[in-house]
DNA sequence: ATGAAAGCGCTAACAC
DNA sequence: GTGTTAGCGCTTTCAT
C-alpha cells in the first residue's frame, strides 16, 4: 500500500528482527506489563526502521473491534467561517485524544445527511458528532442513534440527545454589560427578525442586565432588523430617533450596515453612538473602523466541548445541554458617556 | 460496535438467511457474474434489514488490501473561509467517487503536519491532498512522498509534484478587463505588498489586458498597499492624488477599507470611482454598500480539482500545475466612464 | 447456484 | 522474555 507497490507487514519486520510477530507487536506498542529485552527492543526499532513499516491501524482496529474514528457532520462546512471553526475545534480535540474526524458535509440534504450516516456507522465510529452551523432546534435524522452522539450547535428537544450550545443569555447579558460599564444607560437593541435561540436568548440577557443594573425596561428601544449589513444600514435612522446613546447589534454584519450609515450622516463611532456586535466574525469586527467591540460565538470551543462530552470526559445528563460562554472582545467602538 | 453492544456480523445475517457468509458477501456486493437465485437472494435481504446489518468497511479494506481514504492536510482550516471550500470542494469531490476524506489540521506546525500524514498512512491513505489557504511556494514534508500526492493551492518547485492553483494572471486580466469594458482608461491599482504568486500573477495580468486594449502601461498607478482594510484606506489619497477613474484592489478587504476612506471624503462608488476587488470573500463583497463587483478564488473548484487529479480522473504531467479560472463577479461597484 | 476454507495484518491469551 | 495460536469481519478462489 506504501506508494512503492510493496506494503511492508509486521510478519516481515519480525522475520528481520529475528523475532516472532508477538515480540514485534509488543515493542511498537509499548505494551505494558511485558518485559522484553532491551537487545531485542531495539533489534526490532532497526528493524521497523530498515523496512520503513508502518502499522495498519485498519487491521489493529478490526482484531480490537474498535476505532479511532469519530464522525462530524456538519450542515454546511463553508458557506460560513462558523462551520469551520467547530470543524477545527472539534478535529483538534479529536487528535489529543487519539481520534481522527471523520467529516462530512451535508448542506442540511437529507439524503446526504443519510449517506453520511451509513458511512459513518460503516466506518465503525466510536461516536458522532451532529452540528449545525447556526444554533437552533431540529429533530434528529434515523440512524445517529445507532452510535453515541452529541449535538453541537444545536438540539433536539424531547430526544433525550445531549448538546453543546453557545450561552445566548450570557452572551446577550455580556454584550449589554460592556454598555452599561461605560456610563450608558439608553441603549438600543438591533435584534434579529428569525425566531431563534439567539434571537429569544440574547434579549433576555440584554434585559437581565439593564434590570440587574436598576435601568427602565423599554421595548421600544428593541428593533427588529434583518441579521445582516442591510438589517444595521437601514436601522440606523430609528435608533438615532429613539435618542439612543448605545446599540447592541445582533452581530457584527449588522453593525457593519449601521457603520456605513452613520458614516453616510456624518457621525463618528464611538464619540457619538457606541456600538457593541455579536459572533466576533473576524474579518469584520477586527478591520472595521473603528474596530468593533463584540462578544464571541464560541464555535471552536463547542466543537471541541463536543468531543469531549462523547468521549465522557465532560458529563453531561442525557437530554441536557452544555451551555459555552460568549467572551467579551473589547475593541474601540464604545465610547464612555 | 453498533453503540446497543452487539455488533451485527455477516455471519449471523448468513445463520439468519440460511446460507452461507460467501453468499451473503455476493448479494450484498451486487458481484456481477455470480448468480444467486432470486429466492435466496431476497431472503438474505431481509435477513440483513431484519438485523439491521451494517458491513464493516474496515475489514473489508483489510482483505482488500485498499481502503477508499483519501488523506487532506490544510493548514489552517478555520483561521480564513478560503480553506473551508478548499475542503468542500475536496469532500463532495471525493464522496462522489466513493471516497472519504480524513481531514487534518496542522495550522502550519511541522510536528504536526508529521503527526497527520504518518496518521494517514496509517490509515492506508490512497492519496494525500496538500494545501494551502494561501497561494504559494513551499518545500513538501518528509513522508508525503510515501503516498501518491498532489498539492492543492500551492506547489513544490523542482519536486516533480503536480499541483492545482488558481489562474493569478488571468484572474489579474479579468478584473482589469471588467474596468476597461466600461470604458475605464486611466485604473490604479493596489497591489499587495507581500511577494507571492498572487502579487506577480495578478500585476502581469493587469497589464497584459492594458496593453490589450491599447492602453498605456503607468507604473505610477501601481501602488503598493498592505492586503487588508487599512491598506485601502491608508491608500485612498493616494489614488484620487493619481487621478484614476477605478481601482483593482489586490483583494476584498481592501476594497473595504477604500470605501471607508472614500465614505468619509464624502466620494461616491461608482459615480466618483469605480472599484473592483479579489477573492469574492463573500461576507464583504456581497454585502458593501454598492456591493462589490470581483474575481473569485476559486477555492472549492480547487479542492474538487485536487481530488480528480488524485484520482486520475484528470490529467497532470509530474511537477505541472493545473491552472483553475478565477471567474468574474460582476456587482454594483463598476460604473460606465 | 451455493459453500468451504484460506487469509488480509494485527492483537491477545496462553505456553514455554 | 519470547513464541504459538486463534481469531477480528470480510472477500475470494476453488469445489461441488
Amino acid at each position: 500500500m506504501t506508494e512503492n507497490g510493496r506494503t511492508v507487514t509486521m510478519r516481515e519486520v519480525a522475520e528481520r528482527a529475528g523475532v516472532s510477530v508477538t515480540t514485534v507487536s509488543h515493542v511498537i506498542n509499548d505494551k505494558p506489563g511485558v518485559r522484553i529485552g532491551a537487545k531485542t527492543r531495539s533489534r526490532v526499532r532497526q528493524a521497523v526502521v530498515d523496512l520503513g513499516y508502518r502499522p495498519n491501524i485498519l487491521a489493529k482496529n478490526l482484531v480490537q473491534g474498535t476505532s479511532r474514528f469519530i464522525g462530524l457532520v456538519a450542515d454546511s462546512i463553508a458557506t460560513t467561517p462558523f462551520a469551520g471553526q467547530i470543524i477545527r475545534g472539534a478535529q483538534e480535540e479529536a487528535w489529543r485524544h487519539g481520534r481522527v474526524l471523520l467529516v462530512a458535509n451535508t448542506e442540511a440534504d437529507a439524503a446526504a445527511e443519510q449517506n453520511a450516516l451509513a458511512m459513518m456507522l460503516e466506518y465503525q465510529v466510536s461516536g458522532i458528532l451532529y452540528s449545525s452551523w447556526t444554533h437552533q432546534a431540529l429533530t434528529l435524522p434515523p440512524g445517529l442513534a445507532e452510535a453515541e452522539h452529541v449535538l453541537v450547535n444545536c438540539y433536539a428537544p424531547g430526544t433525550g440527545a445531549r448538546a453543546v450550545v453557545p450561552d445566548e443569555v450570557a452572551g446577550g447579558r455580556t454584550a449589554t454589560e460592556m454598555l452599561i460599564a461605560q456610563g450608558h444607560d439608553r441603549i438600543a437593541f438591533l435584534n434579529t427578525t428569525s425566531p431563534s435561540p439567539a434571537r429569544e436568548g440574547r434579549l433576555r440577557g440584554h434585559r437581565e442586565a439593564l434590570v440587574e443594573a436598576g435601568l427602565p425596561l423599554d421595548d421600544a428601544l428593541v428593533v427588529d432588523a434583518l441579521p445582516e449589513q442591510e438589517g444595521g444600514y437601514d436601522a440606523a435612522d430609528r435608533v438615532l430617533e429613539l435618542g439612543a446613546t448605545a446599540v447592541f447589534c445582533h452581530n457584527d454584519r449588522v453593525a457593519m450596515g449601521l457603520y456605513d450609515a452613520l458614516r453616510e450622516r456624518g457621525l463618528r463611532i464611538p464619540e457619538d453612538l457606541s456600538v457593541v456586535g455579536f459572533d466576533n466574525q473576524e474579518v469584520i469586527a477586527g478591520h472595521l473602523r473603528p474596530a468593533l467591540s463584540t462578544v464571541a460565538l464560541p464555535h471552536y470551543e463547542l466543537g471541541a466541548a463536543g468531543i469531549r462530552v462523547l468521549l465522557g470526559e465532560e458529563e453531561v445528563a442525557p437530554g441536557q445541554q452544555l451551555r459555552v460562554d460568549c467572551p467579551p472582545i473589547p475593541r474601540c467602538s464604545i465610547a464612555p458617556r
